[in-house]
DNA sequence: ACTATGTCCTGCGAGC
DNA sequence: TGCTCGCAGGACATAG
C-alpha cells in the first residue's frame, strides 16, 4: 500500500514527465465514491490547464496547474491500491481505471484503482483577499494561505520537540499514533512495524509513555527508514509500482512487516503478528521492549 | 478532546 | 483442479 515512500516516488516520477504539459481532456468513471469533488469540478477546474508541478504531501499527490493565472491543486489519493500512471495512448487502458488526463502530446495520466479506496478531489487555494476577516477566532492557526498541507506534519522535517510533544497525553498505543495522519501524516502500516523494530520499542507501548529518548530514537529511526525506501523506490507489496510502472525493491529490506513466523534479523526470535488498531501489527518480542 | 470500532472494496490465497 | 471464504488496509463515520 503506498505509503510516504511510495508516493513520493510516484510523484517525482510524475513530476519529471508532466511538468509543463497542459491537459487537454478529462475523463472520468463516474465511480461515486472516487470524488471527493464532483467529477464536474475536476473536469471544469483541470481543462486546459497547465502542470506547474506534481509533489507530496502526506500520501496524497498534490498537482498544482495554472489556468488564465488561476491556480488549482489536483489532490489525489492512493488509498490501498491506487495508481498513477503516465502512458502513451496505445497502451491498454487498464481494468479499473477512474480518471484520464490527456496531455496536450496525447500523453496520459491514469488514475487506476481497483479496491476504490482511493479519492480524488479539487482543492483550491483561497486568496487571502477573498477569505472573509472572520479567521480570528480560529483557536489555532489552521491552513490560512492556502495551498494543501495536509492533516498534520511531515514527518521528514519535523523537529524534535515538535515530535515529541506529539505523543504527550496519548494513551493510544505508539502504533496506533503512528498512523493518525493528523498528527505525523505519511506513516501507514509498513513504515510504522518498520520504523518502531528499528527503535527497539513495541508497537503496544502506550505512546505517553515512551521516554524522551526514545522518541527521540523512534524519530530517527523513522526518517532512516523512510529515507532509505524513498532511495529503492518504496515497497512493492500487494501491487505497487511507480509512474513507469516499475516495482520498489524496498520490501526486500523489511525487518518485521509481513514476516510472521520468521527469525529476527537482528536475534532470531520468530517475528510475531497481532492486531493492533485494526491492523496487522509485526515485532520481534526479543528486541522490541 | 480523545479513543475505539465498523465500513467501504476487490483480489488473492488458504483450505477443502 | 476448482470452488468458497476470509483477510488485507487508509480514511472517515460513528459511538462511547
Amino acid at each position: 500500500m503506498p505509503e510516504l515512500p511510495e508516493v513520493e516516488t510516484i510523484a517525482n516520477g510524475v513530476h519529471a514527465r508532466v511538468r509543463g504539459r497542459r491537459i487537454v481532456g478529462v475523463w472520468t468513471s463516474g465511480k461515486p465514491q472516487t470524488f471527493k469533488s464532483p467529477e464536474t469540478e475536476i473536469a471544469a477546474a483541470l481543462t486546459g490547464a497547465k502542470i506547474q508541478s506534481v509533489r507530496r504531501v502526506g500520501k496524497t499527490i498534490v498537482m498544482t496547474t495554472e489556468h488564465d493565472a488561476t491556480l488549482t491543486e489536483f489532490l489525489i489519493h492512493l488509498g490501498m491500491t491506487g495508481r498513477l500512471l503516465v502512458c502513451t495512448p496505445e497502451m491498454p487502458v487498464a481494468p479499473h481505471t477512474h480518471a484520464v488526463l490527456t496531455l496536450d502530446d496525447m500523453r496520459e495520466v491514469r488514475f487506476v484503482d481497483p479496491r476504490r479506496f482511493g479519492r480524488l478531489s479539487i482543492h483550491k487555494p483561497q486568496s487571502p483577499a477573498h477569505t472573509p476577516q472572520k479567521d480570528t477566532d480560529s483557536p489555532q492557526p489552521k491552513s490560512k494561505e492556502g495551498h494543501y498541507t495536509g492533516p498534520g506534519r511531515e514527518p521528514l522535517t519535523i523537529p524534535l520537540a515538535d515530535f515529541v510533544a506529539l505523543f504527550r497525553n496519548r494513551r493510544t498505543p505508539i502504533k496506533a499514533a503512528l498512523l493518525n495522519q493528523s498528527l505525523l501524516h505519511g506513516v501507514g502500516n509498513i513504515y510504522a512495524d518498520e520504523a518502531l523494530f528499528r527503535a527497539r520499542i513495541r508497537p503496544t507501548r502506550q505512546a505517553a509513555r515512551l521516554t524522551r529518548t526514545e522518541l527521540a530514537k523512534l524519530r530517527t529511526a523513522l526518517i532512516a527508514v523512510l529515507r532509505q525506501a524513498i532511495q529503492l523506490g518504496g515497497s512493492s507489496v500487494s501491487d505497487y509500482v511507480d509512474a513507469d510502472g516499475v516495482r520498489g525493491f524496498f520490501q526486500l529490506r523489511h525487518k518485521v512487516y509481513q514476516r510472521t513466523g520468521e527469525p529476527c534479523r537482528v536475534c532470531g526470535t520468530p517475528i510475531k503478528r497481532i492486531t493492533l488498531a485494526g491492523r496487522g501489527t509485526h515485532f520481534c518480542p526479543t528486541c522490541q521492549r
